[in-house]
DNA sequence: CGGCCTTGCTAAATCGTGTTAGCAAGCTCA
DNA sequence: TGAGCTTGCTAACACGATTTAGCAAGGCCG
């Protein structure tokens, strides 16, 4: 508190111009209205030598813009999907001038709330709504007349607020041409599945992969050979999703699991039974969390653009703000393939 | 923007008096500058009908706090840590009525300094330095003067701040006590060891762990069986250093491994030796990751206190601001452990 | 010579709140 | 009866920027 930080009023007085002229010449308005360039430099100098920086807060309340974008997520804490989504708008913000606020819901409608209140308190230009497993969601009545984008979300009902998700329908149909580019037909689904109603609850990536799988199967006049629901997509359920599998069909050749940690009990249930992969197995995954590095072979998975996701965001978002259109379209992002060496020929 | 935010004067008009009146009775001070109980009840009344919420942006302007707090990291996308870290100081930043700036310098120097300005600019309360591996590093001088804590985190020079920080040298302890108990006598380590100075270089984590295991070790009249540094405590050094370890002494009884990530790789090669846990082998780690459970069996693993130590460091900040001692203090957090089957006797 | 335009700058209002100083009315009391 | 006190409230300024309106000086022109 001991050095009082520099003002305008500081810079002007070192000018020897009124904080008027001052402004006008900081905000590039100086030339149009008249400043000459000799006052101009010596404002600019002396805000140099000064080492003025504007307040944002004052600025926030005579123009109402604070350069500060909220992001509402349901939580933060489930590793690498929140953190890189998140690191991935941070930067995006960072790099226009913006700072985010963070928020965690839990899920609790009453928390959502109250923390949109908060962030709205603070006059944020706009507000991104985040949940970290993608799904369904309705967008709240405070947030229509405030610059809003859903992300990793998809809007329930009609509302203003573009979308932005990853494209898991082709990157399931990816996942089922790359077992039968590499000869498979027989392909069996780990998390999901047979059908195209056998997804867990309330997930949209699940829905999404199982139906581009079905596609591309279908085209090519095959069904899946079997398929595991498993209603929690974790290691202990893809264990014991793969011993079912194995008992119908002791010999596999080839498996789809719906994320990496589901094909972690894969690959522990398929070496606990002497399968080699690939040799005797090919997996291919989604999600490319660092776990698909770490498994031995590492597994083949489709990396899910988190933050690509974060960061086309933060640009839909900071667009609304500048006037854009803001149309309730969905931005699809592509979820490009990791190969590793989980996959083999038939 | 159709609809403008109610305000001080509109609850002053609805309830008949002055905004100087409003102001006083809503923060509090009414009694004591002798507002009429009436009157008093009235601007309530008037508040709660028209559902102010006071603008913090001016709030901010006049008195100079913003009930924001800033948080700087050097990465948030270092999964589970980083999360809940992040999740514990904003959940009790949010118990205490405060927001939270999120900005990521990627350990850049200029990219911190940037952000720190920005902070300023935005007039943050207060700010936290965080890492997300547990190292020491100087305070930038521009926090000096303003409330700052260290998360993570340990101070390089002579500082105001205090820190939070793990207690990672009792963990230690507890590791090699853990391991006694169960009666073994030969315990190796994976990842850091024999020697003291035989860590990976800038991690607080490996010195201090070790540290704790020598003392008990020693105490016993007792040295590590074998030592296997790793430079980057990942699965496959992990898988890599057991190897070593296996080929040295073909049959351990008790292993330490310094994260759950290693102790990941090491399950690896002992399975591929053949080896049991814990039935010919007894593994003990440290993080207490979601992998710790996903093993089979589980490993007991000592438990960073992430969420509680991002708690605690905005207590300390939030008395800081309230003018608060603020002393350069090291807090230590316990570090408990999650048992799971991978330790037996000897 | 008086009205009008241009040039180059500034005074003052504004955003929404907190805070200091003080005012009007009624009461007390010598 | 009038000085002084209490009660209950308000006017006005401050925070630090932006923005509107406008002023003074000089030049031009009929």
């Amino acid at each position: 508190m001991s050095h009082k930080r520099v003002t305008l009023a500081d810079v002007a007085r070192t000018a020897g111009v009124s904080s008027t002229t001052a402004s006008l010449v900081l905000s590039g308005r100086g030339s149009e209205l008249r400043i000459s360039p000799a006052v101009q430099e010596r404002v600019r100098g002396a805000s140099a030598e000064l080492g003025y920086r504007p307040n944002i807060v004052s600025v926030g309340l005579r123009k109402g813009t604070t350069r500060t974008l909220g992001l509402v997520s349901d939580t933060v804490a489930t590793g690498q999907m929140a953190g890189d989504m998140i690191k991935g708008a941070i930067e995006a913000a960072r790099d226009h001038g913006y700072m985010l606020f963070i928020g965690e819901t839990e899920g609790d409608p009453a928390i959502e709330s109250a923390l949109i209140d908060a962030m709205l308190d603070r006059r944020v230009d706009g507000i991104m709504l985040t949940s970290m497993f993608t799904r369904t969601r309705a967008v709240p009545a405070a947030l229509e007349r405030l610059p809003t984008v859903l992300l990793n979300t998809l809007p329930a009902g009609p509302t203003r607020a573009p979308a932005v998700v990853p494209d898991e329908v082709a990157a399931g149909r990816a996942a089922a041409q790359l077992l039968l580019d590499a000869g498979h037909r027989d392909i069996h689904l780990v998390g999901a599945g047979p059908g195209a109603d056998d997804v867990p609850p309330d997930t949209v990536a699940g829905h999404e992969r199982l139906t581009g799988i079905h596609e591309v199967l279908h085209a090519a006049g095959l069904e899946p050979a079997s398929g595991h629901l498993c209603d929690d997509w974790v290691p202990p359920q893809g264990w014991a999703a793969t011993h079912d599998l194995l008992e119908q069909h002791p010999r596999p050749r080839a498996v789809i699991c719906f994320n990496d940690r589901l094909a972690f009990g894969t690959y522990q249930a398929l070496q606990e039974a002497g399968l080699r992969i690939p040799d005797d197995v090919s997996v291919v995954s989604f999600d490319n969390y660092p776990m698909a590095d770490w498994l031995r072979p590492g597994v083949s998975s489709f990396a899910i653009p988190h933050e690509a996701l974060g960061r086309r965001a933060v640009e839909l978002l900071l667009a609304e703000i500048a006037g854009g259109p803001g149309g309730p379209d969905v931005h699809r992002l592509p979820v490009p393939l990791r190969a590793r060496g989980s996959v083999a020929p038939a």
